[in-house]
DNA sequence: CGGCCTTTGAAGAGA
DNA sequence: TCTCTTCAAAGGCCG
């Protein structure tokens, strides 16, 4: 599969992604990101500022009020994914931790002290920065890099402190996340004792083979070494991405099966957890991919499972049930996968905690984020897909319809089409800005889209369709333009099925909130797909591409200027 | 205490 | 083929 060869080889892999920061100006904006957070604060809040402030989000002042408000968990948890990642990192590329030369994401480096120690917060002052090879990238092959020496989770997982640090995650965070999830830290090394609680349900299971040998590199034990004062967040435990059911994750997947003959991707990365590797368990260990979320846990209380599960039987048979069928989780998408990566981070810039607001953040940077750097996310989330397919073919994402308790997407069909701004009343949030470190305000949403970078994604990132720019998307026509969302979906062509057919319109942008409730906001949130108009070949898309990041500030202001006042 | 909010993307269902 | 819906993460907020 050549897509898999995103990774094609490390070193391939490694070459391709290599990106010059440098030499792009979007690049400035990573940087800002990722070496500082403070200017990053500047770079994208200046606008976003700009923008809350004209908005005046209600958010904000809340979010204000909240600033204060210490953050611990929050770190630590990122931390731990962090950590995770690393590790995983450091197997999948079997020590891609070459060094920067490997121009890719910026690891960051908390300083020696060992911040984790303390409260896990760390003064983004006394981070450093590494550059790091873009991990996600499978690579097949690597399975065979890995150290397989390193071994010992502590080995790897006294590393990883070292390396990342939480607000800068890397890429491949989110694939670690999994594990993560997965494996609560705190909880003891599995290994160690027969029965193993699980950390959700406290239940106690017994040890998979698999689950002994931690598909991730962190396995349980390992996490437990793992000298994190802050005992590894346990929020994940309520919320494992791919958590094993309990009972330990008896796939009734055969996927599951899957045997070292399986893809590289998937050997290298998520190692089928049949097959036996147990003890170093780093890698390659028949860990169940975390996308499976024992029912119990995660599932939604309503019990679909158990009401569908059937046949009425007893609970006991329902339990089983709900073993034999783990709740699933869908493969993280690229945008997701951003999101676990950096929420830390904007949150430690922010102060925000709320997701929403976070969110719409994120969401804003996802578009002011370079082609290059979205497309690792794609690739990423291609490649999680590809494993999740992998390990569980007969899955289907409407498997977990009906899961989740029905979001009402109301159309809110009260505000229908304020053309306006109007808003949300909800949670504008307040730059506060004082001096140090502002946030973006999230309120952003609606006008803030405007100012927003228009997205400039467009074609970036998919590697299929290098072709737009963000300028492109940048420009104000966008907004008015089209107005209706799905559109702008466009801009990233899949690499997975889009590869197929451009697209990504699909849906995104269905959101009906999106499309009535605040359209305003959401027309100028998304990019339009200015790059039809554009072709890629176009001089001006690369001209675009290098005043992107100017393109974001300086337009985000004079439209939300216009828009809000 | 459970659902909502909010984001984008993927996938499925329906027209 | 296109449109619409649901779910994925996440955590504060609200009823």
């Amino acid at each position: 599969m050549p897509q898999l060869n995103g990774g094609g080889g490390d070193d391939l892999g490694a070459n391709d992604e290599l990106i010059s920061f440098k030499d792009e100006g979007e690049q400035e904006e990573k940087i800002s990101e990722n070496v500082s957070s403070e200017r990053d604060l500047d770079d994208v809040k200046s606008s976003l500022v700009n923008e809350s402030e004209n908005n005046s989000s209600s958010s904000d002042s809340e979010q204000t009020d909240r600033r204060p408000r210490p953050r611990p968990e929050l770190e630590s948890y990122e931390k731990q994914r962090e950590h995770f990642a690393e590790a995983l990192r450091r197997q999948q590329d079997g020590g891609f931790f070459k060094g920067p030369h490997y121009g890719y994401p910026f690891l960051m480096i908390p300083d020696i002290t060992n911040p984790y120690l303390s409260n896990g917060s760390l003064s983004p002052s006394t981070r450093t920065y590494l550059q790091m090879k873009w991990p996600l990238l499978d690579i097949p092959g690597a399975a065979a890099l890995k150290d397989s020496r390193s071994p010992t989770p502590g080995h790897l997982s006294n590393k990883v402190p070292v390396v990342q640090h939480p607000h800068h995650v890397h890429p491949l965070t989110p694939l670690i996340t999994y594990s993560n999830e997965h494996f609560s830290p705190g909880t003891p090394p599995s290994h160690l004792s027969p029965e193993i609680l699980d950390p959700k349900t406290g239940i106690p299971r017994t040890p998979h083979p698999s689950e002994l040998s931690p598909y991730y590199p962190l396995s349980p034990g390992a996490v437990g070494q793992i000298p994190h004062p802050l005992g590894w967040l346990v929020p994940q435990q309520g919320q494992h991405m791919y958590s094993i059911p309990p009972g330990g994750f008896r796939h009734p997947y055969p996927a599951l099966a899957m045997n070292a003959s399986m893809s590289s991707l998937v050997s290298s990365r998520f190692s089928p957890h049949m097959v036996p590797h147990p003890s170093h368990g780093l890698h390659q260990t028949g860990i169940p991919h975390p996308a499976i979320v024992s029912p119990a846990i995660k599932q939604e209380p309503s019990g679909d499972n158990a009401s569908n599960s059937t046949h009425g039987k007893s609970s006991m048979h329902v339990k089983k049930e709900e073993e034999k069928k783990p709740h699933i989780k869908k493969p993280l998408n690229a945008f997701m996968l951003y999101m676990k990566e950096m929420r830390a981070k904007v949150v430690a810039e922010c102060t925000l905690k709320e997701s929403a607001a976070i969110n719409q953040i994120l969401g804003r940077r996802w578009h002011s984020l370079s082609r290059e750097e979205q497309a690792k996310y794609y690739e990423l989330a291609r490649k999680e897909r590809q494993l999740h397919s992998q390990l569980y073919p007969g899955w289907s994402a409407r498997d977990n319809y009906g899961k989740r308790k029905k979001r009402k997407r109301d159309n809110k069909p009260d505000s229908p089409q304020e053309c306006n701004f109007s808003p949300q009343p909800k949670k504008q949030c307040i730059p506060y800005l004082p001096s140090e470190k502002m946030c973006d305000s999230p309120t952003s949403s609606h006008g803030s889209m405007l100012d927003s970078p228009a997205t400039p994604s467009a074609a970036l990132a998919s590697p299929a369709a290098p072709a737009a720019t963000h300028s492109e998307q940048a420009q104000p026509l966008s907004l008015t333009t089209k107005p209706e969302g799905r559109s702008h979906h466009s801009h990233f062509p899949l690499p997975g099925k889009a590869s197929g057919s451009t697209s990504s319109s699909s849906s995104s942008s269905s959101h009906p909130n999106i499309s009535l409730h605040s359209q305003s906001a959401s027309l100028l949130s998304r990019p339009i797909p200015f790059a039809s108009l554009l072709s890629p070949s176009s001089p001006y898309h690369q001209a675009a591409i290098h005043s992107h990041h100017a393109l974001l500030q300086t337009q985000p202001l004079s439209l939300v200027t216009k828009t809000v006042d």
